[in-house]
RNA sequence: GGGCGAUUAGCGCAGCUGGUUCAGAGCAUCUGCCUUACAAGCAGAGGGUCGGCGGUUCGAAUCCGUCAUCGCCCACCA
């Protein structure tokens, strides 16, 4: 067969795909074997491959495939999130450009848009992950709203309620008043952003009235104008002021003292309202006066309760001013801002206005809008009995982080928790299964369907109720609420406890996830869970970093450096795009993506094709004895897969996935086609002897294996192409078995690496003066051995160094370089070519910082206590760094003498 | 405001419980080679007082303290 000069990654990695999925080897069924189970983190259902999915399932793959080879069933289950709130704008989104309104729609309809969308467009990126080689079980491929993940969600939804851990209750929520929904705490994301203080003026509204409580005390600080007394209130909202029903002072605050008891006006509003004393005010901020507007602040609202205070809503659920505000009704809360300050200013209500920087909540979802507070009736779950059941299990180290810093965040969030707010006022997503008696909204039973509704209802509040007199919550509950179930629902683990699949790949084994949903899945998984299963989830998390750009930026749609995962495929191939990507992933690091790694990982690619495929040209002729060199650096070469084999083993456990890639791809570049292959390559169009190709061909086979879960098309390629196989058989369903490094392997290595150091050194005298590689040089081995057995050594070093001759002397030649590998001497016969004056100055050099280094040995022995306290090992070994620096002295004066 | 992490070569990083000349590999740089698998290659070379200061120790990149810079997370100061 012929193999062409370059890899073509297009013409084989789709074939092989096919191939994978033909045979079923993505598959897998419970049997005898140890599970190893990955479930991926569902990416949204009409979301597009980026980066940094790329990232996330190339790790997932890598680990899959291993465990494979490893002779684990390896089951990585696909799937996709129906993502509420993303999805639901889009496909509002949409249907405005069609000019449909959403609120013109029934539920149902809209329902049914929103299924045409997730089938359009639903899927997408499952499809992209089949390019980059990922080897998932597609027959497994689950959607968090298909009908098994539905029926679970429902049943934890009941299951919890009556349980008592489910509760609804009138609550501050965050409101997002473009998706118009409520969101959980941590769907809001806080910003610091430039805006103003406004400083309002508050005037007091009995102070003609009773003009003498006014005459203040020691450190009151008044402000008063010709229109009378007034209080100065600091605020970055004045569009609330419609809505303040209180002005609070801390009662310590001696400049306020004189408000104490007295009523102030809202400007504009002209509304008159208490001033209330409470503690909670911070004296030294603004002038230490505080609006108070419950309605639309937690603090507020706090407040608000604890004094009793009257709560006005003046704003509609879109944002816009409501009628309860009396003024500006209609309009935008933001363009209320602009106005209202305008307003003020030209009645002569506001004091001044400051330049400052605060913190404002963002939808996470709805990035451009600001999370209005809002007082609402919502749906929680109480967290306090799952914090309890998800902290141990972490903290005992039954499941592991990579990086182990999370922990910490994990266990800070754990024991803060706020109670989760589940509902959200949106219509796609799991509807919350509670139906309320006769229009009551305190009535209400909680049922799997509708049909269950109605026994429970009868049961509970009457036997004369109908079906038509219960309905149906219109809300739905938040994305993760499925999400968190994911790991159980995807073995169908909560309405089919203990079947055959949940026993057996339940708990999953690791977990590859970005540590920005820690709190929102990974943690609610664990909840699950243990409140499920009784056992955690997963084993072990792998928490990726963000993908940025080589700037350090994050990658986005609006700055253009996000590129196009098919596109790098298309022109790397999937595993050079795969290697470029691991490379730049440190573990626990944000990754600094480059295209050009992505060429690294190509050019890595034609390497191996290359040294494949010189090793099929070699013709056999089993007529020649294998060479006894050729035996041992087989050896040696069997040594360094076993040694770099335990390495990458290790780095493995440690999830340094970057530099078990880096060592990999050491062994075959350097230690392989550098060294091995260097070594036992005939001379051209030479034969090879049968033993060395047989050998060789299985060192390979390893090293494809070795290489196989980073890269995977271009491995399965070459294993076939290794030799013949049956109809079915792929690397993919070998295994990989080689045994512990023994310590003959090491001596073997280190003898090996010694002889490295010749061959450099020859090496480096042929490049100091520019010897062609094509001249034979001799080198003289002064007083000593080479490295390795006498023959292999030799022949070793011949080759690889381009001697024609070694000779071993007592006093090598006058006109020759030399050179130290360890304490033995090397010299290289150059004739007429030495320079000798250069050559003395060197070795004087060298000769100084010897004695500089052994001046500070010296002085380390000659410390009392240095010989006292260091361990045996450490001054024995001080003392023969002496003697080496000695005989290396000792050398080179040698070779000044000659030269001189 | 609280917490966590980082700071080592031009760049992104490794360096595990202090001691192997421990200051490392990769990329980039420089030099030489189109050597018969691979120029997307091969060979060779240069480059860092391990963020600053102080301490513990016979010995510190490594442990402790402190300062500086950067990043992340959490928190109801309008």
């Amino acid at each position: 067969m012929e193999l062409k000069a370059k890899y073509s990654p297009a013409e084989v990695e789709g074939k092989w795909y096919q191939y994978w999925l033909d045979n079923k080897l993505f598959s897998s069924k419970p049997d005898g074997r140890e599970p190893y189970t990955i479930v991926i983190p569902p990416p949204n259902v009409t979301g597009v491959l980026h980066m940094g999915h790329m990232l996330n399932n190339t790790i997932q793959d890598i680990l899959v495939r291993r465990a494979r080879l490893q002779g684990k069933n390896a089951c990585w289950v696909p799937g996709t999130d129906h993502a509420s709130i993303a999805t639901e704008a889009k496909v509002v989104n949409r249907l405005a450009e069609q000019g449909i309104r959403k609120q013109d729609l029934t539920r149902d309809e809209f329902l049914r848009h929103a299924w045409d969308w997730t089938h359009e467009h639903g899927g997408i990126i499952l499809k992209q992950l089949r390019r980059l080689g990922a080897s998932c079980d597609w027959d497994r491929t689950a959607f968090t709203m298909d009908e098994q993940r539905s029926e679970s969600v429902l049943r934890v939804f009941c299951d919890l309620y009556d349980k008592g851990l489910i509760y609804r209750g009138l609550r501050m929520v965050n409101w997002d008043p473009k998706a118009q929904t409520a969101l959980s705490n941590i769907e809001v994301i806080y910003r610091e952003e430039k805006s103003k203080l406004y400083h309002l003026k508050y005037y007091v509204a009995d102070a003609d009235t009773n003009p003498v409580q006014l005459t203040g005390q020691e450190g009151e600080v008044f402000h008063r104008d010709e229109r009378g007394y007034y209080a100065v209130v600091a605020t970055t909202r004045p569009e609330t002021i419609m809505g303040d029903t209180a002005m609070c002072i801390n009662p310590k605050d001696v400049k306020n003292q004189w408000l104490k008891g007295h009523r102030v006006i809202v400007p504009l509003v002209g509304r008159v309202i208490p001033v209330i004393e409470d503690r909670y005010v911070d004296i030294e901020f603004g002038t230490g006066c505080l609006k108070v507007t419950p309605a639309h602040d937690v603090n507020d609202y706090n407040l608000g309760k604890t004094h009793n205070l009257e709560t006005i809503d003046i704003f509609n659920p879109d944002g816009t001013i409501s009628p309860a505000a009396g003024m500006y009704v209609g309009m935008d809360r933001n363009d209320v801002r602009k106005q209202i300050a305008k307003d003020l200013s030209e009645a002569g209500l506001m004091d001044h206005v400051e330049d400052y920087e605060n913190k404002v909540g963002y939808s996470e979802r709805n990035p451009d809008t600001a999370v209005e507070p809002r007082l609402c009736m919502q749906w929680y779950l109480s967290m306090q009995h799952f914090a309890d059941i998800a902290l141990p299990p972490v903290l005992e180290g039954k499941i592991k982080f990579y990086p182990q810093k999370y922990v910490t965040t994990y266990r800070n969030w754990l024991e803060n928790i706020d109670d989760w707010c589940i509902s959200r006022q949106l219509w796609w997503g799991h509807r919350i299964p509670a139906y309320y008696i006769k229009g009551s909204e305190e009535d209400f039973v909680v049922a799997m369907n509708a049909e269950e509704a109605l026994q429970k209802a009868r049961a509970k509040y009457g036997s004369d109720i109908q079906a038509s007199d219960l309905r149906h919550d219109e809300d739905a509950l938040d994305t993760w609420f499925s999400s968190w179930l994911w790991p159980i629902s995807l073995f169908d683990g909560i309405n089919n406890p203990g079947n055959d699949e949940i026993n057996y790949y339940y708990p999953t084994a690791d977990l590859v996830t970005g540590p920005d949903i820690i709190f929102f899945w990974v943690a609610r998984m664990i909840m699950a869970g243990e409140e499920y299963l009784g056992d955690v989830p997963f084993r072990n998390v792998y928490f990726t970093g963000i993908v940025r750009d080589n700037l350090g930026r994050k990658m986005s749609k609006q700055l253009g450096n996000s590129p196009d995962p098919i596109g790098l495929i298309d022109k790397y191939g999937a595993d050079g795009v795969r290697m470029g990507m691991l490379l730049a992933a440190p573990a626990g690091n944000d990754i600094l993506f480059d295209e050009s790694l992505c060429m690294q990982g190509s050019a890595f690619c034609n390497k191996i094709w290359n040294a494949f495929r010189l090793i099929k040209g070699w013709s056999v002729d089993d007529t020649i004895e294998q060479p006894t060199a050729n035996l041992h650096t087989i050896e040696w070469m069997q040594a360094q897969l076993r040694t770099y084999a335990a390495e990458i083993n290790n780095l493995y456990n440690k999830y340094r996935l970057n530099e078990a890639l880096m060592a990999t791809f050491k062994l075959f570049t350097d230690e392989f086609s550098g060294w091995y292959l260097e070594m036992i390559k005939p001379a051209y169009q030479a034969p090879i002897d049968s033993k060395t190709l047989t050998a060789t061909l299985d060192i390979f086979e390893h090293l494809m294996k070795l290489l196989h879960p980073f890269m995977p098309f271009i491995t399965e390629e070459l294993y076939q192409h290794i030799a013949e196989r049956a109809e079915g058989d792929s690397i993919m369903i070998s295994t990989l078995t080689l045994s512990e490094p023994s310590a003959d392997d090491a001596a073997l290595i280190a003898g090996f690496e010694a002889a490295k150091q010749v061959i450099s050194g020859v090496r480096a005298v042929r490049q100091q003066k520019n010897i062609s590689p094509r001249e034979a040089l001799s080198l003289e081995v002064v007083s000593g051995r080479l490295p390795l057995s006498e023959e292999w050594g030799e022949t070793l070093v011949r080759k690889m160094a381009g001697l024609s001759e070694i000779h071993y002397v007592e006093q090598k030649s006058d006109s020759s370089q030399s050179f130290l590998v360890g304490t033995s001497e090397y010299a290289v016969p150059l004739g007429n070519l030495i320079d000798a004056a250069a050559e003395i100055a060197k070795a004087e050099a060298e000769i100084k910082r010897l004695q500089g280094f052994m001046a500070g040995i010296e002085k380390k022995l000659s410390n009392e206590r240095f010989v006292q306290n260091a361990p045996a090992q450490v001054v024995e070994l001080e003392r023969k760094k002496l003697s080496d620096a000695q005989s290396k002295i000792a050398a080179l004066q040698e070779t000044v003498k000659s030269l001189s």
